[in-house]
DNA sequence: TACAAATCTGAGCGATCGCTCAGATTTGAG
DNA sequence: CTCAAATCTGAGCGATCGCTCAGATTTGTA
């Protein structure tokens, strides 16, 4: 028995209507970071996917589960590329893996920063912060298992704060850059200097 | 020509229309944090602010001028804090004078969180970045003026890539703990933690 | 080709919401 | 007290928007 999720009305089961499903999230995407929630209405996200107002109702039981799926689908997409690279890097030393992983996540928001900005600034109003705040959680957790199966001297007594604190520094940096500092991305000092604040604080002895 | 501002339909000329333009703006808070923008209708505020409809739009042109003049009242509560605290710990030495400026940062987000919370939210789509991104700019100059009058030995060679990573991230974590971890703001640990990770990252030979 | 299931269509209903306006009430100056 | 300016009132208009539904169209199967 596999039901259709609470924001899916149903599954679709030919090809035509994966296209529709996939049309009409792609333009809510777009609707959103072009005018955001409010005027973004169902029937302009409709009729920019290109499919009749009926169709979007044929899948979404309403507007907000519109955002919740497109949230899923980005975050998903995301978390795959990221648990990817951690798990690549597991053979590096700690400041390498560190560096690694930084410039992969500034890689992961450079893909779709506008719709990144956006579903962080919507998503919390829809859908609660479970969706955003679980990711997070996943990611400090992977980090600090991580950090703990190695041998290195750490300073922080307390590891949980500690990559609490890292990963928010370092997310709100990306965004900051992505905002204030277009093409800040792919510059080498960003990741450089954001490597250096994650190592200093961390290491008993920084390099 | 002491005109009114844009947001602003005209002045208040007695008493009793300040404390119904104050009342609209409180109302106007209280409704965004509890069912956020959209939700919150005129109708809603003016009767929350014990005011008729009519009242409410002979001050306000129209809903989005409330969010903005709220923003507009509590970031210059916000920012007057602020200032006032960066001047009184001038004569400090730097790494009490960060810790300082830590707690009173901590301090300043925990009298209004939630409507701090809900402004950082919805003002973006409301009255564009401008109006949030140039109180940042305002603490980066301030600090990095105030950084470079110091004759201490600094390590990153970018002083304003420097300065605008710290910023942000000491804000994000702020505003991860009020939403993560509820009661946090008043632990000293999360302070001096913080201290830490800006001076271990601005000074060449940290402590 | 025949037919049922899946999918798509779009006019329009019901409800809501931002906002106006004509008039009632209060305030302060002379 | 008088009166004009300032302030307040709230029913309701116009417009929008989320969403439904009855039927048309397409697809897969035999």
């Amino acid at each position: 028995m596999s039901a259709a999720p609470d924001n899916l009305r149903k599954l679709p089961k030919q090809a035509r209507a994966q296209a529709t499903m996939d049309a009409i999230l792609t333009a809510t995407g777009a609707m959103l970071t072009e005018v955001g929630y409010d005027r973004a209405t169902t029937n302009a996200i409709a009729r920019r996917a290109g499919v009749s107002i009926g169709s979007l109702y044929q899948y979404f039981p309403h507007k907000e589960a519109l955002v919740t799926a497109l949230c899923e689908r980005h975050m998903g997409e995301m978390t795959a590329l990221l648990i990817g690279e951690v798990a690549a890097m597991r053979g590096l030393p700690l400041a390498q893996a560190v560096h690694a992983l930084v410039r992969s996540l500034l890689r992961a928001h450079s893909v779709a920063p506008e719709l990144h900005r956006v579903l962080i600034e919507q998503v919390p109003r829809i859908a609660g912060f479970e969706r955003i705040t679980q990711l997070d959680r996943l990611i400090i957790d992977l980090i600090r298992t991580e950090l703990e199966r190695r041998d290195e001297r750490l300073r922080p007594k307390d590891l949980d704060l500690a990559v609490f604190m890292l990963v928010h520094s370092v997310q709100a940096i990306t965004h900051a850059a992505i905002l204030d500092r277009p093409g800040a991305l792919a510059d080498a000092a960003l990741a450089d200097e954001t490597t250096t604040l994650v190592l200093r604080f961390l290491l008993a002895d920084p390099p």
